[in-house]
DNA sequence: CTACATTTGTGAAGAATTTCACAAGCAGCC
DNA sequence: GGCTGCTTGTGAAATTCTTCACAAATGTAG
């Protein structure tokens, strides 16, 4: 369920402002659900909040954080050092929730070796044993097309958990591994097409 | 529906290949769904493709690119000059879609008069007469996330038609006015909480 | 201790989406 | 023309997701 994370996101607002609890109707004006979607959302996965007052804030948070699995830290290793990998290292909620890039990697002989910060980029080559030796848990991958399925290959025989794709392709994986999607042209597309049908429908 | 879009990016594949026409079923098993799902998304926009051959190929693009509202030219505004705005700037899909970058805004005094290739950053208090002058129709947001709804709100009086929203925030806007939200994070959250629950499921 | 004002958790109704199943249409071949 | 092999378009069934409505729980005030 994505709108878990919306309501994590909702109630680090409401947090910082001192409020002890939130009900599902204040969770769910933020976010953009109604109170009953709220409440089944969350007794899916249990029964916290007390009736007549609400869900305690920093115990929903908590819980939210564990549903979520962004109460550990996540090692990643970024493949594809070009713009969009350039601007995912930088993104800087990215290491505050935890996922920690800990090696980026490129097959460009020109960009291998340069340093992003700290961290020098690393011939490509090297994914199966980075991933082995560094207990990689997901893979950023941020190469063109052509070169996406190879690496998803290489990355899933060395034991990878799972992949977040920007490369235009649908992905071959086995089951047991997820992929997360992010097309940037798909969502503009989305756009274009909500905007020529008279579809006000978010 | 997200799926035309997938249907779009599938039938390229099969143009260059030469072929005439595609098979439902063929289309489903790119794509991510079956053959019926095909059918019946399709025909909810009319009813092309010839029983016992399946859809032709050239024709059905045209269609999808109707629909889509990619069959002609959009003219874009981006508005944030960093790290992501950079990526989006030269991702090259992006033009090749039709997605015209014609402006670029900042309100960074460094970053104001610096050129990216041969379109000169200027100042984000110039978006109202930028959006007039220019034509714009969509808004590119990657600005921090405290500054995107003061420029959404800007960019909707000055008449916007659509806004490609990167910052975590859910925006205020008419209901005339589609908004779609690319959020990283949430991408990653997605992935973690997938690979926590044996959640085999996309 | 009892009445009251809240707000959760949840079964049941309702809506939307997906899958199934099959009649109807089309091309090729004899 | 009349079969035959495919493939679409689509009503109906099945499934999933959302909304409704209300009993059960909890703190408060008298």
């Amino acid at each position: 369920m994505r709108r878990l994370s919306h309501y994590l996101r909702a109630l680090e607002g409401f947090d910082r402002n001192g409020g002890g609890t939130v009900s599902s109707e204040e969770l769910a004006s933020k976010g953009h659900t109604t109170a009953a979607q709220v409440r089944k959302d969350l007794s899916h996965f249990g029964s916290f909040g007390k009736r007549g007052l609400g869900y305690g804030v920093s115990e929903l948070v908590d819980r939210l954080r564990a549903i979520l699995g962004v109460d550990r830290a996540w090692r990643v290793v970024l493949v594809g050092a070009g713009r969009i990998g350039s601007a995912l290292f930088e993104y800087p909620d990215f290491k505050a929730r935890g996922y920690d890039c800990v090696a980026v990697l490129d097959s460009d002989p020109h960009k291998i070796g340069a340093k992003w910060g700290n961290t020098t980029i690393r011939d490509t080559a090297e994914l199966e044993a980075v991933v082995v030796r560094e207990q990689i848990d997901l893979v950023v991958l941020a190469v063109p097309a052509v070169a996406a399925q190879e690496v998803t290959d290489r990355a899933v025989r060395a034991g990878i958990k799972g992949i977040l794709n920007f490369a235009p392709v649908r992905l071959k994986v086995p089951a047991q591994v997820p992929v997360e999607d992010v097309n940037l042209v798909m969502e503009l597309e989305a756009l274009s097409f909500r905007i020529t049908r008279g579809g006000a429908s978010e």
